[in-house]
Parts: C-alpha cells; sequence; structure tokens
DNA sequence: ATTAGAATTTAGGCGTGCCTAAATTTTAAT
DNA sequence: ATTAAAATTTAGGCACGCCTAAATTCTAAT
C-alpha cells in the first residue's frame, strides 16, 4: 500500500503532465503546497521505487507503473465525488475537498459497490472523465473557453473541480457540464 | 485536529474502561496491536494535552474531554458501520473495518448528512448505541449469553462488532439484535 | 522482609514527510 | 564568454508514532 503522500503526489504529476511536458519541481511543489525541497526529496523516493523517471534538474514523468496508480486514485476520487453529489447531496462545489481525504482509504470492494450503485458512471460531477477500472481513460478534444470568440457557440465538457468559489459562481449561473453557450461579448 | 493515532487511543481506553475500572497499559497495547513501550509514549502525551489522567504505573483514565473526543469518533464509527450495510449492503462482519478507515475522514457536514439519511439512528449494526452528536451515549443493563443458564429467554441486545469469523457464523444461524433466543443447553 | 517474576517505563533508534538555509546547476541577458 | 537571477538540490533538523533492549517499579509468594 502506498501512502497517502505517494499518492497525492502522483496524482498531481499526471495532472500537471496533462498540461505540460515535463514536470518541473517548483510546478510540484506549488501544486501540492510544498516546499520544492520537500518535492525533491519525494521525487527522488519515486524515482527509486521506478514510479517516475527522473534526472536531476530535468524534471519528473510518471512510468507505466507510477501513471497506473495515479488512474486508481483519480478513479477513486472521481467516483467518490459523483457518490457524494448524488447519494448525499453534497453540492458540487464542496465535493472534491471530502473526495481528497476519502479517496485514500476507499477499498476496492467499496468502491465496486458505489460503481454499481451509480451505473458504472463514465463523468464526475465537473464533467472529467473517470478512468475504467484497469486504467484507461477517455482522452477528448476540447477547447478552452478563452480560445472562443465572439459569436461561437459550444457545449461545456468539463470544468475544473478544485476551485470552491469558482464553482459556486458557476452553479449559480447553470454552467454546468452539458450546457449549450454561445458567446455574445468579451 | 487529533491525529488518528490519538483517535484510536482514546476509542481503545474508552472501551476497556466500559469493562476495567482502570485501564492499564499492557491491556491498551494489546488492544491496539501495539508494543507496551509505545503505549507508554503515547500515553505521555494524551496526559500532556489533558485528554487522559494518568500516574506512573497505575494506569489509565479519560478526563471529561477525552471522553467526548471518544465519543465523538465512536459516533462515527457507528454512523458509518450502519450506512455501510443500509446503503451499500456490506456484509455486517465486514463493516467494522472499513469503518476504522472511515471515522476518521468523516467532516461533520457528511455526518450530519448520513445520520439524516438514516433517519436519526440510535443503535448500530451489531446493536451498539450510537452516541448523539453532544456526547451522550445511552447506558443499558444487559446480560452476557454466559450469565445465562439452561431454560432461560432473553432478546439479542448487542453482539460484539470486531470479530468477522465471530460475526459470520451468528449470522448464518440468524443471531441478529433484536432476535428473541432461549437457551436449550449449554 | 525478601525476592522472583511480571508489568511498566526509559533510552536510543528508525522511517516518513515536512521545514529552512546553503550550495549547486541551469537559464537567459549582455 | 561571463554573469546575475532563477530553479533545483543538498544538508541538517523536527515531529510523529512505531520499535527493541535495558532499567525501574510493582506484586505476590515465601
Amino acid at each position: 500500500m502506498n501512502s497517502q503522500a505517494v499518492e497525492d503526489y502522483l496524482k498531481a504529476i499526471y495532472k500537471l503532465q496533462s498540461s505540460q511536458p515535463k514536470v518541473v519541481t517548483s510546478a510540484l511543489a506549488e501544486h501540492l503546497g510544498v516546499n520544492p525541497a520537500s518535492a525533491t526529496g519525494m521525487i527522488k523516493k519515486l524515482a527509486e521505487s521506478n514510479l517516475v523517471s527522473y534526472e536531476r534538474y530535468q524534471g519528473v514523468k510518471l512510468t507505466p507503473p507510477g501513471e497506473k496508480i495515479a488512474l486508481e486514485v483519480i478513479r477513486h476520487h472521481r467516483l467518490v465525488e459523483l457518490y457524494l453529489a448524488e447519494a448525499l447531496s453534497v453540492p458540487w462545489d464542496q465535493v472534491h475537498d471530502e473526495a481528497e481525504k476519502w479517496e485514500h482509504v476507499l477499498s476496492e470492494d467499496l468502491e465496486d459497490r458505489i460503481d454499481e450503485i451509480l451505473g458504472y458512471p463514465t463523468i464526475d460531477p465537473h464533467g472529467a472523465p473517470i478512468p475504467s477500472r484497469d486504467g484507461n481513460i477517455e482522452q477528448r478534444d476540447t477547447n478552452l473557453l478563452s480560445e472562443l470568440t465572439q459569436g461561437d457557440s459550444a457545449v461545456i465538457i468539463e470544468v475544473s473541480d478544485d476551485d470552491t468559489d469558482l464553482l459556486r459562481y458557476l452553479g449559480k449561473l447553470q454552467l454546468y457540464p452539458q450546457t449549450i453557450i454561445q458567446i455574445i461579448s468579451i
């Protein structure tokens, strides 16, 4: 069993990898709210365990086993988020913080039960894809809102999950995933 | 926020206090699967924080603030046990182990939601009373099965929650709380 | 009252994951 | 090519919670 810290690091590296080719120490440390020196220490440990590839000063990248674990954690996280929203009526701007804690204590057995109750869902409350049990995750071709211009129409696919204030604001405007929008002015 | 270790120790002391007036170091260590020397260390720390009263070589006793925390943890544990059994169909011999992990990450908000969904229950799946939010717990006058003799009738009030094999066996015999039994032979 | 054995505590150590401060390496400007 | 600034790593420390081994204290038998 991996420690919570290891799981959090792998998850963070996975997220940062999606926008940057090489994940640099300071970005990782920043994302985790940790001192860069601490991140270096953990990176060395992860490299030791063959969960990331790493060369000094050159940033870090998940290995296949590292990515597998990251996807398991993300699956837990997103399933829990959806379960909290659906079964326990937790507001969508709060599910992320709760799931951050629950994802680390979810047994495989409970994961399966929740998955079944939810009807084997594929997206979480923020529109993010839920990885399958065997570690596959849907790749999508989407645009950022900032890439659109006046007059464009679009469907909201996904919103960031970790900004409570932003989510509360979007909720007020009814801007949930699947909503159709049109850019009137910028 | 108290660490998981602190919560586990307080809960263990609370449990042991119900059968022994003074909780002795070795019993506590044994219950927690920890070396007696380690228990001594934690006891000193708890005494430091005024959660237990303690005199060297004389055993340990919860102070009112310590008992309050213990009851909160027990409330979490028992609510989660019941929720797992009711909402997620987890077999009654497995809910204890799952709840051991979940009890430490349950927010007050989620506790309230679960409590409401379950209809403000007062006993858990093993028949144990669930403390109220403000730390009250029902005191009951019960007999041990071993105190009964041939011909006696009785109602099962509570069974121990942490022996998976025993619980599976009792389940097979349908010996759940509220079941009426009669002693035929010993 | 003495003493053997049991229980408990103290002493010293270890792994994890964090920190700050200092040293090193990279990068980008001149 | 040099150098200043930024990024990263190393070094040394700390808190937590566990361990083993050794010392101390208690208990009960004689």
